[in-house]
DNA sequence: GCCAACGTTGGC
DNA sequence: GCCAACGTTGGC
């Protein structure tokens, strides 16, 4: 299965606030970027995923996963063209990873994290990903 | 709060 | 279809 980090300041949408909305999840609204939402419509029922938290934070705070698959932004409605996927809390990062240590690793110089500062929800390998997890303490991270 | 990076928009 | 202007993101 695909992996996945999704940015959200937590000012707006925090971790806290993921994990309150339960396991029947979110819509991931309010993505207006093409690369964004192509990432969406490719992902899959199941599909792990990283919750960053961007601007306040700068840490990998937890892992999510894709609870419905994409379908038509409900915050977009007058513009067809943006899609969403759903997606639920799945646990917390036993100890967030942060941009800091994810940038001094070498293994991780390859992450969209580093190298596509700007993308929101962003594609991670399975290198990336039990990598990442590692480094946050998970012995077993969910595939 | 600043500003660089960069994606999107819109005029031509 | 180019490209300048503009707006937004997000690290610092």
């Amino acid at each position: 299965m695909a992996h996945w980090l999704y940015k959200s300041e937590p000012s707006s949408w925090s971790w806290q606030q993921q994990k309150d909305a339960g396991a029947k999840g979110t819509e991931w609204t309010g993505v207006r970027n093409y690369l964004a939402r192509n990432n969406m419509r490719a992902m899959q029922i199941g599909d792990k995923g990283f919750f960053y938290h961007s601007n306040d934070g700068l840490e990998v705070v937890g892992i999510v996963e894709v609870c419905a698959l994409a379908h038509p932004d409900s915050t977009a409605k007058d513009d067809p063209r943006w899609e969403c996927a759903d997606i639920r809390a799945v646990r917390d990062m036993p100890n967030p990873v942060t941009l800091k240590d994810i940038k001094a690793n070498p293994k991780l110089s390859q992450m969209a994290l580093v190298t596509s500062m700007r993308l929101s929800v962003q594609p991670v390998t399975d290198d990336e990903w039990l990598e990442v997890c590692r480094m946050g303490g998970l012995d077993n991270p969910p595939a």
